[in-house]
RNA sequence: GCUGGCGUAGCUCAGUCGGCAGAGCGCGGGAUUUGUAAUCCCGUGGUCGCGGGUUCAAGUCCCGCCGCCAGCUCCA
């Protein structure tokens, strides 16, 4: 009783009695229109006793912690707004939690199950309980008295819920109107102070996020402070449809998935597999340059070699099933490894050969679940721009850098400038040397950081072989995807006794290093495709100059700019079809070519061509030598 | 794999209450000789995802399967 604790308020410090509620305490130092504050990283709404000292920051409408509270509240609204159409005792709500742009809830509707068309009627309900705007109201039970409370409004899944709490926690509940929820906030004072929102969609969620637990319906909202954010966000979601690289990949040629071919296998269309080439040439370029050795290796490989690897223990599930061929067990490969390291053994290695880099663009297959199957993103057969780094223990750190290096100025050349950096470390469960170890994480955190990158670190989070740095990359709409890998593997070069000669004429364990630089062919393209929503930069465009003679006297002179072009190494295309100008350059346009050169009379008089950017609209007449310049221009700085 | 939704011409889609399968684009033929995002006319195109069932009659209703989409789960 009487306990204080002291509080900082924008620099100013108030001593308060220990347990006052957040609001109290923001009305004593004078502050208003907050609807919480922060302490520490919790975020607290106004009803909350504070218990701890410290630096308390205001959170006012508008600020990025208010959007959480807001949506929190939402969250409660959209519940209550369930119970009031289809019934108190009929709606059994799970978890409602905030997400990073809006909120969702999972629920069960007993004899009803909801649909993206119930969507608009529950928004409805929801703009009703906001302009009822209920006071929301904090209360604080004792776990016998909640557990009573959601026995008698047959919350079964909140009572799961209190059974987890542990139990020197406290129990809270909010309640707006006469609708009650089990819930540790933060919330409005009030559902009117509630913002624009939109319900987005409607899916199944496992209860716990388990898969022998039963299924729930998770019916997800957007949530803004104002319509302006909130149209904002679905200008983003219509951009990110425009971009999808399935529609794009069929607009422009690129890839098809066949039903009957198999889901999740990719076949590149001419289009696409000219784009390919052109990727995979500079790939091995850059890989040629830095000292790798290219390899080809089979697609499939005897039972006893991945017996050896260990992949039948340890990820069989993810690999297709054996085949028997002359009584002899063989499996697709998931992984390039094994063959790289059969490469490596082939003979007696010195010290003075390493490091050896292999290199291969190795296409494998894996087994993934059917729902997670995703256009390009997610398949069941890839082709890894995959290496295999052999090294001495105090090559280490060299390696590395060399490899990190090679790997993000590898992805600037595709235009991504914005890379998030993941160091992640040894797990409980381990296989290595503790010396192993620290060596190898030294060797990763001395690359970032001699290359000037922040990073994070994920304490434990390398699997069990070896610790990796991973490398995300930023798109156009600002979403992050994981593309390079580098990861140290303890363990096969155990489990296949690979060894080098050192000065001292006696056999080593040499280090392993497994890195991929794009991630996957394919992936990479899909991500590609929709960072710059198809139309791709010069170098990789399939078609880099489209000719467009405007009439049959043009074709004569269209056809002798359509070889010199190709003469000068580019890929072109001539549209002599006897089509109108305007039909030929929506055409063009649809397929994003990058240039087209119109010629009529002007220009075949002139001997120019009058050059169109798909970037920069109609640039007017040039010579052809000019034009070639400039497109020469564009391909060597990969703009 | 799980839950929900969807599946009609190469593509995008319409098809009402169960009653003769449609449009635009594309593709083929013809006319037109064209100046920076769609020239006109004619024609072609279907196992309505697949397999069962109900019905006098099924694109439409029911069941199973396949595929796709969203999410969950999984992701050495």
């Amino acid at each position: 009783m009487g306990e204080r604790i002291r509080v900082l308020i924008d620099g100013r410090e108030f001593e308060i009695k220990k347990g006052t509620p957040l609001g109290e305490i923001l009305k004593l130092a004078g502050v208003d229109g907050a609807i919480g504050g922060k302490v520490g990283n919790r975020i607290l709404d106004l009803q909350t006793p504070l218990f701890e000292g410290g630096e308390l920051k205001p959170i006012f409408k508008g600020d990025p912690e208010s959007l959480e509270i807001m949506r929190h509240s939402l969250a409660h609204i959209m519940a209550q707004a369930l119970k009031e159409l289809y019934g108190t005792e009929r709606v059994h709500l799970g978890v409602g939690p905030t997400t990073e742009e809006g909120f969702y809830y999972d629920v069960e509707v007993e004899g009803h199950t909801i649909t993206e068309e119930d969507l608009p009627k529950i928004e409805e309900k929801m703009r009703e309980i906001i302009r009822r705007d209920y006071p929301i109201l904090r209360k604080e039970l004792s776990r016998e008295e909640a557990i009573r409370l959601f026995e008698d409004l047959k919350e079964r899944y909140k009572i799961d819920i209190i059974n987890r709490i542990p139990p020197d926690e406290v129990i809270s509940v909010y309640q707006q109107g006469d609708f009650v929820d089990l819930c540790k906030g933060p919330h409005l004072p009030s559902t009117g102070e509630a913002g624009a929102f939109k319900l987005m969609s409607v899916s199944g969620a496992y209860w716990l996020g388990r898969s022998d637990q039963p299924q729930l319906t998770r019916i997800y909202g957007i949530a803004f402070w104002n319509e302006k954010d909130l149209e904002e966000r679905l200008k983003f979601y219509e951009e990110a449809k425009k971009r999808d690289h399935r529609r794009l990949g069929r607009e422009l040629e690129f890839f098809l998935i066949d039903e009957e071919v198999g889901p999740g296998l990719v076949i590149w269309l001419p289009r696409g597999a000219v784009y390919r080439r052109v990727l995979e040439d500079y790939w091995k370029e850059e890989h040629l340059r830095r000292g790798y050795h290219l390899v080809y290796t089979p697609h499939v490989g005897r039972s006893r070699l991945w017996e050896r690897s260990g992949h039948l223990e340890y990820y069989r599930e993810n690999m297709f099933p054996e085949m028997e061929m002359e009584g002899e067990g063989y499996f697709v490969k998931p992984m390039n490894c094994p063959f790289h390291i059969a490469i490596y053994k082939s003979k007696v290695r010195s010290y003075k050969e390493l490091p050896l880099k292999l290199a291969e663009l190795g296409t494998v297959y894996r087994y993934e679940m059917s729902g997670v199957l995703h256009g390009l993103l997610r398949v069941r057969g890839f082709t890894q721009d995959d290496a295999h780094i052999i090294c001495t223990p105090d090559q280490v750190d060299d390696v590395i850098r060399e490899t990190l290096d090679l790997a993000l100025s590898m992805l600037k050349d595709f235009g991504f400038e914005d890379f998030r950096i993941y160091l992640s470390t040894k797990p409980e469960y381990a296989t290595g040397t503790d010396e192993q170890w620290e060596r190898a994480q030294n060797a990763l955190r001395k690359a970032i950081e001699e290359l000037g990158h922040d990073y994070e670190v994920d304490e434990g989070g390398g699997a069990f072989y070896g610790p990796k740095i991973d490398v995300k990359i930023k798109d156009a709409l600002g979403r992050f995807w994981q593309c390079s890998t580098i990861q140290f593997d303890f363990n096969l070069p155990e489990r296949f006794d690979m060894t080098y000669v050192g000065p001292d004429n006696r056999k080593h364990r040499p280090y392993m290093i497994h890195r991929a630089i794009l991630g996957s062919i394919e992936r990479f393209t899909g991500i590609l495709l929709e960072h710059y929503g198809g139309l791709l930069p010069l170098w990789l465009s399939p078609t880099q100059v489209r000719v467009l003679p405007i009439a049959d006297r043009h074709v004569e002179y269209a056809k002798r700019v359509f070889s010199e072009l190709e003469r000068a190494g580019f890929r072109v295309e001539l549209d002599d079809r006897e089509e109108r100008l305007g039909a030929k350059i929506r055409d063009a346009e649809l397929m994003k070519i990058p240039y087209v050169v119109v010629l009529g009379d002007k220009e075949v008089e002139t001997g120019t061509v009058s050059v169109r950017g798909k970037r920069e609209g109609n640039l007017g007449s040039m010579s052809l030598e000019e034009f070639i310049d400039m497109l020469r221009r564009k391909v060597e700085s990969r703009e």
